[in-house]
DNA sequence: CAAATCCCGACTTTGTAAATAGGGTATTGA
DNA sequence: TCAATACCCTATTTACAAAGTCGGGATTTG
């Protein structure tokens, strides 16, 4: 079971912006160096949240990104359903149900996965990244 | 985020054997059949679950496979361990950890499902499929 | 106007899951 | 003993989506 790495790199990206919250726009450019990203592929993930309005942007000189609202108000779920579609285990969940009739005996597995993985992802938020990272020793 | 069709196709194939349990060994194509599953496929499955320990196998005429163990006592996630390689929503966790040096901002959101699915899984065995299954009324 | 930067669709590459194929081995029972 | 049944195992093919690249366009700033 493996996310994207379109949910990792967005994620990532998104924290950088979190990080400089309330320094103006920062560049794509920017995100993707300090990231290890590629630049061209990084801009396609920030598109799509910029669409989901999770990010706004600004063009020309100096333009670039800025998080749309506070990193405390910015959970990882919704970056992670923007990116990743669906967090879905299996297609039966969500939608049209299976092909089998009514319910498959492994509903109530992939279910209870689902609603496990959204409720986590749903209680982290941008601050609560930043308040984990700073409290380590990352800072060089 | 997806498990492949393998822990599908793995989970509904074991919750046949396990309704069966204790009527001796059923037949590849029986289960194949009864869970709509690619025969020639099933079989790659059946023998990696064989190898973990999970089923024995009889050959020849009347042959087929059987639960090790009771139903109650296989969890669906040493299922999905088998079949799945590994939980981990990134290659972050379990392993090398990133190449990012120490650890990269997003580790505390993926250890967090992993940890969480792992538990979920855990904690569902066949008998629990069995029940949830027998309380609907798929008998048809 | 030039440079910086985002915008966006189309395309290519790559990885791997999913499925297929085919020959081999053990077991049963007529 | 032989034929039928069923598991065993490796190799190969197919299918598809993720990952990444490309190139031209639109905006903004100075």
């Amino acid at each position: 079971m493996k996310f994207s790495t379109r949910s990792r790199y967005g994620v990532n990206a998104m924290f950088e912006l979190a990080l400089r919250y309330g320094e103006g726009a920062v560049s794509l450019k920017d995100v993707a160096d300090k990231q290890s990203i590629s630049e061209a592929y990084l801009e396609q993930l920030m598109i799509r949240l910029r669409k989901a309005g999770l990010v706004e942007s600004q063009r020309g000189v100096q333009g670039g990104y800025l998080l749309s609202d506070r990193p405390e108000n910015v959970s990882v779920g919704s970056i992670i359903r923007v990116l990743e579609g669906s967090v879905s285990p299996v297609d039966c969940i969500e939608g049209k149900g299976c092909q089998r009739g009514g319910t498959c005996p492994g509903r109530i597995v992939w279910q209870k996965i689902y609603d496990s993985v959204n409720d986590v992802i749903d209680r982290i938020t941008l601050q609560d990244m930043i308040e984990e990272y700073t409290k380590q020793e990352h800072h060089g």
